[in-house]
Formats: structure tokens, C-alpha cells, sequence
RNA sequence: GGCGACGUGGCCGAGUGGCUGAGGCAAGGGCCUGCAAAGCCCUCCACAUGGGUUCGAUUCCCAUCGUCGCCUCCA
């Protein structure tokens, strides 16, 4: 069974499942109000690889991922470009989730959306202010960090060094607040401001409601685990849980969060300093599934630099299992070698090590390659075992494209040349086929072009 | 000030108290090929610095240097 990397309790340990062969895991998703950055791909892809893995396990998934659609930085946006919010968040999910299926993330089962459940939180927040939890002031409603127990459970912090911190960024009411420490619950709309009716006063939700309220409605109290980058630790994930256990309930069993992104000077790619190499740029010059590549073969919780070098690297692995994957289109499926698949789910289950599953498939392909050229009877079992492991990482090889009539027509006019011995006629062609753009492959069995 | 991460060969990137040490990319050599491509084989071989523990450390401990993150709304 799966072994992960527990925040909470800083250990890897099993990932105890509160119903046998279900898995639920609530992830937080984007705030909507701008395209998605590298991080946020990253992010995806860790948890997506995660999903395939467990499912391809034969566990059934119950992935909740929230889009927070009312936000600061939304009603910023909006204001600065004289629009109507809802233009922000609806657009700004589509080009969300065209990224996310351009990158091959599955769509999560379940996609709640902060709007649809402000009733849900106005309530949970009546809950915890009645209880004496949480208290309201002139702007809004706070949570009395104070007193929650554990808090700073996950980010290792104690109450009072945090309050020693000497953080530089604006704090949303710090005047109003009885400890600085206290996060706000439900802001009080300035006029002009999106709202909606509360006994407090017409509001919106602070940030770290909504994932409280719908982890909690869709997957329930207890339930397996909560996921979601480093940087959300704190105060993002301190926070839904400080409510949770303000309110007594059972919250995630387990936590994991997967590390950042940092730009070749090894800082972070961060979208509050604007440095946003984003995600569909990324997309735009290089070959999608390079991304997926290159987070397999570093570990999720370290830090990950995606730079040119990097990614063209990973491209030229893709290129190299492209062509794995055409040579061997013809090689029927296969109970796959079971010595193999034992290693890869070692290596998956200890904390998700991709790095080392991926040096799995490199030597598996590579045997397998042997085999296809030695002609040997181990062949299917290993190409077998490849396409499991690909399954299970959410890798989409290509074995073969739509080749034009007229492209296809020169790659067996090369052929013909060949055969007849015209090998500047041959060569002529291939030069042809190369500056078009295409890979040109001579075996025994023909030429195969390949883009 | 508090908490934390990290420093590995040309590059990226795992991992481990010792049989010598993933993997990828790049490079070089070979096989295959008419020549290529793809594939296969081989080579190149590192653990920031200074101490310490140890029979033995890249791995454990301490210190130093360097890089980075978080400390209340960033995946």
C-alpha cells in the first residue's frame, strides 16, 4: 500500500484508507483570476500522477478540487479592467482547465466552486461564532486562533514564534483583529464590492472557508487525504483545519504537499512577483507531456527547476519513447512481467518515487528494445509492462500520426530508391522528409515517418 | 528572531554507513545500416568547505560558507 510524506505528522507513513478500496482527496485548486503558472502545473500534474497511480492500482478515486471563485484578486482585476467579475472567473476557468487537458490532467470528480456554497459557509461560521470560536468586528469575522489547540500543527510553528514573525505583506484587518494571528472569515463588502447576505452584514468569504466546508460536503469528516503545493501549508491549510477542529470535526486523516517550482536563479516562481513564466507558454513552445516528464523524474516534495535545458531534455526522452512506442504499435497486449510491475509499485509506494519508477521504465524499454531486436519471447511482456507503467503515470506515447498522402508517398518512394540501389535518389528524399519536419526511421520493414 | 529546505559528475536529477556508488540528457567509441535515423553495447564517474564519530562517510554529528522558502489570503 501507499507510503506518503505526511505533513502533519512529518513521517512517511501508510495512507490508511477510511473506506477499503476507495480513496478520497480533496486538492486545492486555482484561484481564477489569471492564466495558470508553472506551479500550478506542477501542482496538477504531482496530484494527477498520484490519481492514475491509484486508480490504475485498482482503487476507486473520489478527487474533489475547488475552483475559488470570489477572491481579492479577482475583484481587483475586475475593478482595474472595468468588467464584471464573473467575466474574470468564467474565462479564467476555461483557459484553466483547456491547460489542464492539454497537459493530460483528468478533470477531478468533483470541481466546487466557493460561489455555490456560501450559504454552506455563512452557516459553518454562525457555527463558530456561537461556540465563542470566532467573533466579528467592524470589517468582517475572525477565527480566535488562540483557540485552537494544535495550531501551527502543520506548519511546525508555534502561535507565539509565528507572532514573533516578522512578515512584510498587508494583513487583511489588522486593525480590527484581537491577535494578529486571527484570519478573517467573512469580509464585509465595501460598496461596489460582490456580496452576499449575512447576519453579520453583506460579505464575502474569506479564502479559508470554502475548502473546510466542501472537503467536508463532498467527501465527508475524516476523510483520506488533503493535498496541495508548500506554499499553501501556511496559512492556507492551517487555517481550513484550525476551523475544522474549531468546530470539532474530523478533518483530513493525511496531508501532502508537493514542492515549488524555482526559476533558473533557484528562486520561486511566484505569481505575486509577477515573474510568471506561465504555464501556457510553456505549452505553447514545448511538447506538452515534457512537463509530465520532467516531474517524474524528480521527487514531488523537492524543490523543481523548468528551464530550457530541462525541458528540451525531457522532449528528446519523449522523442526516444515515441519511437519505442511505434516500433513496438505491433506488439500485442500481453499479461505484463510481473517482476517488473512488483518493482514499479515498490517504488510508487514508497512515498511516491517516481524518480526511481521512472528509471524502471528507462531499463524496461531498453530490455524491451533488446528484445524486439533479438526476437526473443520476453518481448511482450515487457512492452506490456511499459504501457502499464505509462498508464499509470498519465504518459500518452504517440506511436504514429496521421502521415499525409504526399509525405507517406515520398517515404515509399525513398523505399523504391533503396531497393534500386539509388542511394542519392534515397538520400535526396530523406533530406526532403527531415526539412519537413519529419523523423524518418529506415528498417528492414520500410521507412516510417514519424513527427 | 522563529521554523524549514537545499548544495552530487558537462547539464538535469535520485540514493545509500562499506561489496563502490540510479536514471536521463549531452559527449566519445563500437555493433547495426548503402549512408543515416532508431535501437543495442561500452566509456566518461560526483557527492560545498572544515572538523568530529567510526575499522570505514557522499551518507551520522558539529561548525562554516553559499542558495532558497515560510512566518496570515501565492500551486
Amino acid at each position: 500500500m501507499l507510503h506518503l510524506y505526511d505533513t502533519a505528522t512529518r513521517k512517511v507513513r501508510e495512507l490508511a484508507l477510511r473506506e477499503p478500496g476507495k480513496v478520497s482527496i480533496y486538492l486545492c485548486g486555482p484561484t481564477v483570476y489569471g492564466p495558470p503558472h508553472l506551479g500550478h502545473g506542477r501542482a496538477t500534474l504531482v496530484y494527477d500522477v498520484l490519481r492514475r497511480y491509484l486508480e490504475w492500482s485498482g482503487l476507486q478515486v473520489r478527487l474533489a478540487s475547488n475552483v475559488t471563485d470570489i477572491d481579492d484578486s479577482i475583484i481587483n482585476r475586475a475593478n482595474k479592467e472595468g468588467r464584471p467579475w464573473q467575466d474574470i472567473t468564467t474565462s479564467c476557468e476555461s483557459v484553466w482547465f483547456e491547460a489542464m487537458a492539454k497537459l493530460g490532467v483528468a478533470r477531478p470528480t468533483d470541481v466546487p466552486h466557493a460561489t455555490e456554497y456560501v450559504d454552506e459557509m455563512v452557516e459553518m461560521i454562525g457555527q463558530l461564532v456561537d461556540i465563542g470560536r470566532a467573533y466579528a468586528t467592524e470589517d468582517g469575522v475572525y477565527l480566535n486562533v488562540s483557540s485552537v489547540e494544535d495550531y501551527g500543527l502543520l506548519s511546525n510553528q508555534k502561535l507565539s514564534d509565528m507572532l514573533e514573525g516578522g512578515g512584510d505583506r498587508d494583513v487583511f484587518g489588522a486593525e480590527n483583529k484581537r491577535s494578529p494571528a486571527d484570519f478573517v472569515l467573512w469580509k464585509l463588502a465595501k460598496p461596489g464590492e460582490p456580496s452576499w447576505p449575512s447576519k453579520w452584514g453583506d460579505g464575502r468569504p474569506g479564502w479559508h472557508s470554502e475548502c473546510v466546508v466542501m472537503s467536508l460536503d463532498l467527501l465527508g469528516e475524516g476523510f483520506d487525504l488533503h493535498c496541495g503545493g508548500m506554499d499553501l501549508k501556511f496559512p492556507h491549510h492551517e487555517n481550513e483545519r484550525a476551523q475544522a477542529v474549531a468546530l470539532g470535526k474530523r478533518f483530513a486523516n493525511h496531508w501532502m504537499h508537493n514542492g515549488f517550482v524555482v526559476d533558473a536563479e533557484g528562486e520561486k516562481m511566484s505569481k505575486s512577483l509577477g515573474n510568471v513564466d506561465n504555464l501556457l507558454d510553456l505549452m505553447e513552445h514545448y511538447d506538452p507531456r515534457a512537463y509530465r516528464m520532467l516531474l517524474l523524474q524528480s521527487h514531488y516534495r523537492g524543490p523543481v527547476s523548468v528551464g530550457k535545458d530541462n525541458i528540451e531534455a525531457a522532449e528528446k526522452v519523449l522523442a526516444g519513447f515515441d519511437s519505442f512506442a511505434a516500433r513496438t504499435a505491433g506488439v500485442a497486449d500481453a499479461t505484463a512481467d510481473a517482476e517488473v510491475l512488483t518493482k514499479f509499485r515498490e517504488h510508487m509506494d514508497n512515498d511516491l518515487d517516481t524518480p526511481g519508477a521512472t528509471a524502471l521504465l528507462f531499463d524496461t524499454v531498453r530490455r524491451a528494445n533488446a528484445a524486439l531486436d533479438a526476437n526473443a519471447p520476453e518481448l511482450a511482456g515487457l512492452v506490456a509492462a511499459v504501457r502499464e507503467m505509462c498508464t499509470a503515470f498519465g504518459l500518452v506515447l504517440v506511436a504514429a500520426q496521421e502521415v499525409p498522402a504526399e509525405i507517406a508517398a515520398k517515404a515509399a518512394a525513398l523505399d523504391a530508391a533503396r531497393a534500386a540501389k539509388d542511394f542519392a535518389g534515397a538520400d535526396a528524399l530523406r533530406d526532403e522528409l527531415k526539412a519537413a519536419g519529419w523523423t524518418v526511421e529506415t528498417t528492414k520493414a520500410g521507412t516510417t515517418v514519424r513527427r
